[in-house]
Parts: structure tokens; C-alpha cells; sequence
DNA sequence: TTAGTTATTGAATGATCACTCAACAATGTT
DNA sequence: AACATTGTTGAGTGATCATTCAATAACTAA
């Protein structure tokens, strides 16, 4: 055997998720990333490769993250369409609560990077998918217990509440007037809910 | 009198534009910039000041550029309505036919810069108050005809529809499956006239 | 022609970039 | 205690970054 690891993975991608989302991945040198991580830049690419290595490995805890938080929201909710309503509307107050950290980093990313990196992209997409496909999964069941009538495609309506909170995490970094967020969320419901 | 300027300070910001438009701000290097536009860095100081400077000139550029469209689209239209829809169609062509420019400079800016950029974020946020009061004109010319029920909020209605322009931006950074786009573009159409 | 003014040129600047590596430290095994 | 293995350290690498500037060129006004 030989020495082993001292410090926290976990704490560490933590940290290093909180600079490339505030930042950007461009805007993020090594140098910042040493500083925030408190690791050496000789442990930072033991561990992580390179500067991508380490991108990587934050956007998919980010991804897992976002995936279990949503299924949390959504799983056992006696009525799915309220709580998918329940979800935006805590997605709105951080939005309208203009706090620092307002954005979503897989969006960002998309923008930032995806358009042109065909590894980033998958990774992105492939968290993209499972957001959706749980909001699938709750319009199904809305479907079934008669909240949504069977002529809805629930395909069509999930892609559709990904486009509002893809357009919603921009209106986030415009820095809107207050109740904006609000105002765009509860005709996204009424949608839902017509 | 001196000496006057050979470049075409159109054609500089052009071929700028779209080099930051394709890359990014971070990502395009003075040295590309030098490369694309024809002019050595002291010309290209001399006349836009810095990095900084020639990006928020393109970005202005694009705005208008952007608005200037729109208006052709909408304005004179014998229902305000259709137009808009058309105006999604043409949209949803240009993300569906997968071309290297589906993005838009401005959505890719407010993420990359806008969240930290006092600047470029009122820049932005100036193109954007544009564009949405361009539909809101339409909008309420549309209710005045009677397309449009008299309940209806055209602000929100506008809101809305920035939204999901912004969410068809984000989508197209996915190069997503053929047919999606549409998919959700028809859905918006539909809460547009139901 | 000459003087005055501004545009153009491109090599040079110091700072910062992502990344490397040789020396050293800490562990388990024998 | 000696060895093998792997983690840690941080100064150092060449490349690239945005930016500057002294020299020169091109124009107008007198």
C-alpha cells in the first residue's frame, strides 16, 4: 500500500463548483482554483487530469445534484402538477430573492462552452435528459390520476417547462425588476394547469 | 486635417462581432481579433479603446442589428398574430437547420459576462427592453383587432415570449434532436392564440 | 513645399496562463 | 527497520494574454 489521500474529494469538487459557477470555466485560472481548493496545483492534476478533468468532474456532481433535488420535489407528491408548481415557485423566489448565486451552472455551461466542446456537451445534455425525463414522469402520473387531459403530449409539455426554466435562469442574469420572474413562472403554470 | 482612417469601421466591427459572437468574450484573443479584423493592435486600440471596448461596439451593433429584424417582421403585418408566430417559425428553421450561428450573441453574453458585468449587463438589458417592447407594439395592436382577448396581459404575454426565445437559445446550444425545437415552438404558438 | 495632424505599424512589455517535475513525506508490507 | 508505493509541495516552464509606443506614413491647410 502506500500514502494515502488527505484531503476531501467531496470538499474539494465542492469548492472548485463554486468558482466555475460564479466565474465561468475561461474566467477560472488554475490559480484560483489552488487558491479555493487549498490543494497544490501538483494534487489538483494528480487528482483531476487537467483544468477539464476537474470541470468535468464538478458539472456532473452539479447534475446529480440538481437531478436529486428535483426528485425530492417531485417523488410522492399527492397532486405532481402542484408540485412541479411547487418547483417553479421556489425557483422564482431564488430568482427574485437576487442572490449572488442565481444562476444554474449546466446552463451557463451550455452557452459558455457546449456550443463548442462536443465533451461538455454530452455530459450536459446527458444531466438535461434526467431533469426532463423526472418532470416526464410526474406529467404521466398527472395524466393518469386525471389532472391532465389525455389528448396533452406530456413530451411536448416537459420540453416546454425545460425552455421556461432555461429562459428563466437567463431573466436571472439580466438582473430583472422584481416580480418579473413571477410574473412569467404563473402563466408557465397556467399552461400546466389549463 | 490629418490623415484619415483606411478601414471600414462597419466591416472591423462585422468581422469582430462575429468572432466574439462564435467564441466568446474570453475565448477570442486580441491576437485573433487582430487576425479576423485586418488591423494591428495599435489601430485596433486607437480606435475602440480596448478588448472591452470593441466587444461592447459589436454587442451594440448586434442589438440593433437584432431589433431592426424584428421590426421588418412585425411591422405593417395584417395580423399581428401570425406575424409573431412567423417570426418563430423562421426561428425554429434556423436552430433545426443546425448552422454553425443558431445562438444569440446577446443570450450567450448575459451568461458569460452580464451576471458580473455592470456594463455589458446594461448594454443587454438595453437590447432586450427593445426587443420586448417590438412584440408588446404587436401584442396590443393584436387585442385592438380583436385576436387577442381583452383579459389578456400583453406585458406578461411579452414577458413570456422573451422567455422562451431565451429557451430556444439554451436548447440550441444542445444540438438538439430534429423536431424539438418546433415541438415547443408550437406549443408557445398555442398559448399565443388559444 | 512645408508644417501640422492623425493613422498605421509591429516589435516589445510585464502579467498571467495551464501545467510539470524533482524533492520530500507518509503510509502499508515484509 | 528497510522498502515500495503513492501523496504533497511549490518553484519553475514556455506559451499566450491584453496592451503600449516609438517610428513612420499619409493626409490637409497654409
Amino acid at each position: 500500500m502506500a500514502r494515502p489521500a488527505k484531503f476531501d474529494r467531496d470538499k474539494v469538487l465542492d469548492r472548485a463548483m463554486q468558482a466555475f459557477w460564479e466565474h465561468g470555466y475561461c474566467s477560472t485560472s488554475m490559480a484560483d482554483l489552488v487558491e479555493t481548493t487549498k490543494l497544490k496545483p501538483g494534487s489538483l492534476y494528480a487528482a483531476f487530469e487537467s483544468k477539464q478533468g476537474l470541470f468535468l468532474a464538478t458539472l456532473d456532481r452539479y447534475g446529480a445534484d440538481s437531478a436529486d433535488k428535483l426528485s425530492q420535489y417531485l417523488k410522492n407528491a399527492d397532486s405532481p402538477l402542484s408540485a412541479i408548481e411547487a418547483y417553479f415557485d421556489q425557483l422564482v423566489d431564488i430568482i427574485e430573492s437576487r442572490s449572488e448565486q442565481n444562476s444554474c451552472f449546466l446552463v451557463n455551461t451550455v452557452l459558455e462552452l457546449s456550443r463548442r466542446d462536443v465533451q461538455v456537451r454530452e455530459h450536459i445534455n446527458k444531466h438535461f435528459e434526467e431533469l426532463e425525463s423526472i418532470f416526464l414522469t410526474s406529467l404521466k402520473k398527472a395524466q393518469k390520476k386525471g389532472e391532465l387531459g389525455s389528448d396533452v403530449d406530456c413530451e411536448t409539455l416537459a420540453a416546454f417547462l425545460m425552455n421556461n426554466i432555461w429562459g428563466l435562469r437567463v431573466l436571472a442574469g439580466t438582473h430583472p425588476r422584481p416580480g418579473r420572474a413571477r410574473q412569467v413562472a404563473g402563466l408557465v403554470k397556467q399552461v400546466l394547469t389549463k
